[in-house]
DNA sequence: CAGTATCCTTTATGATACTG
DNA sequence: CAGTATCATAAAGGATACTG
């Protein structure tokens, strides 16, 4: 995720508890523009569907994900906090991943959201399709 | 967002349900990530925070948001249902934003997140610290 | 199996200038 | 004010090859 530019900086409407809330404010967007990442997300699904997975497995229930996001979407969880790695010293190497009670609250968290677009689906897509149409005629 | 690829296929591991909840779990997929969007979810927190607000104000308060990407990210939640977008026709134009029912519905399935994101900031630093420190050491 | 390393293409985003 | 258009660049992501 890039960082943000100071262009068009945040102000504080209300005069009062300006600074403090602006703050937090800023704070908070950074933590979601974290995990507000659609490998993270669907990872995330992942773990807390199916448990403790291996590294493989992860990869073919996200669907679609190559080898090296996925690498790259756990390493970012691992050190988040989100995922705890257990490698097994056998051979075949076996690496399995959990959620940490942090990402099982994430996860909780997001519980709404995915509730919400499993129940919303065809409300975008009409609106899509609404919008579109309207556009172009 | 871009397409996923093909690679890497999503499996069915109860062979029972499997057709039906693969493909729920797709278009659930599918449409986290069109919403899973930093700006997105941003300009959704702002919405929801302050009510109806004009082009510029969404952007002081989004915080270093660029002129390009408010607008497209505007355009976006207006074609998926999210927003509606009120033209006043006066010079210098008068262009206001407010959440649909559509959009407050998924801001308020975000709201837990974002309380997660308030309440877990720390926690988040203090594992990325202790991950660079153990990589490091 | 579970990665790492590299190259290369596609997207995303910012900067800037312009317009009704 | 609220955009649109264009250009340039940074970042994301995929394909491939290689390794313990």
């Amino acid at each position: 995720m890039p960082a943000r530019s100071e262009r068009l900086p945040p102000v504080e409407p209300a005069p009062r508890d300006a600074g403090h809330a602006a703050k937090v404010e800023a704070l908070v967007n950074e933590v979601i523009g974290r995990v507000a990442d659609k490998w993270t997300m669907i990872v995330l699904e992942v773990l807390t569907e199916h448990g403790e997975l291996r590294f493989t497995r992860i990869g073919e229930f996200a669907g679609g994900i190559s080898q090296k996001m996925l690498t790259q979407t756990l390493r970012q969880m691992e050190r988040d906090g989100l995922v705890l790695r257990t490698v097994h010293p056998v051979i075949p190497p076996r690496v399995e991943y959990r959620l940490t009670d942090l990402g099982l609250s994430l996860a909780e968290a997001f519980c709404g959201v995915w509730l919400w677009a499993e129940a919303n689906i065809e409300r975008i897509e009409n609106a899509r399709a609404a919008f579109d149409a309207a556009k172009a005629g």
